[in-house]
DNA sequence: CACCAGGCAAGTA
DNA sequence: TACTTGCATGGT
């Protein structure tokens, strides 16, 4: 049951190798990074995140106490910078006032509890709050996005209208709860989706999944 | 020039 | 509920 999705996954570690997701210093860096990429290019990211520490201002306090107008002059390479400035003062306000800004602290709460509690803030949605769970917190949780789908979707295996927790639930529902395999799956479906699964071409030949076999009854 | 990138929320019908 | 639109930079 669950060798199918194990299989695509061997498949494209194979083909791809491993990825060092998420590319951070520390689990707040990584949740910074998590807000600042939403709809962009990581490079974009990156030089944000370059700006915010050469400014010495990569911290919850440092971030809680700066006006938003700064902020967002600091991070402007990565887009939507004054919808992200604001976003990063709310995130920041929620982590301050439930742990305090300690990182530990808020790791040491369950998944679902932590989930609900960021799906709450304004800015973050089902995308940020999972790559956070995972990535920056080490929650065992599968991260669907926009290449998930249409990967997932070109090779028959997802519907075309499934929605974000069906998506989740396919994964999470036919693979081993490991969080090591749900980090490195997810990074390895965006890589296969930026090179492979583009529009204009879908029968692509030298596709890693191009003539993998499935199992219509895999799940 | 157009299109896209590791989304989300608010508005409309 | 199901679309649509605004947000914005930088690479191809």
């Amino acid at each position: 049951m669950t060798k199918t999705l194990l299989d695509i996954y061997n498949r494209l570690h194979a083909h791809f190798g491993p990825q060092h997701w998420w590319p951070a210093e520390n689990p707040f860096e990584v949740m910074i990074g998590a807000i600042l990429t939403q709809n962009t290019a990581w490079s974009n990211v990156e030089k944000a995140i370059a700006n915010l520490k050469r400014r010495k201002l990569l911290s919850p306090r440092k971030i809680e106490r700066i006006h938003p107008r700064t902020l967002a002059v600091a991070i402007r390479p990565s887009g939507f910078y004054n919808e992200k400035a604001k976003k990063l003062k709310a995130f920041i306000k929620f982590l301050i006032s439930f742990t305090g800004g300690n990182i530990n602290k808020l790791r040491s709460n369950g998944t679902a509890l932590l989930r609900k509690k960021l799906l709450g803030i304004k800015g973050i949605g089902e995308e940020t709050a999972d790559s956070i769970l995972l990535y920056a917190l080490n929650k065992p949780i599968f991260v669907v996005d926009a290449y998930t789908k249409r990967v997932f979707t070109r090779h028959k295996l997802i519907s075309k209208d499934a929605a974000y927790g069906e998506i989740q639930r396919f994964f999470m529902n036919n693979l081993p709860r490991r969080v090591k395999l749900f980090n490195e799956y997810h990074a390895l479906i965006v890589e296969a989706g930026k090179n492979y699964c583009k529009k204009n071409n879908p029968l692509c030949k030298i596709c890693p999944l191009k003539d993998f076999k499935y199992d219509k009854n895999m799940v």
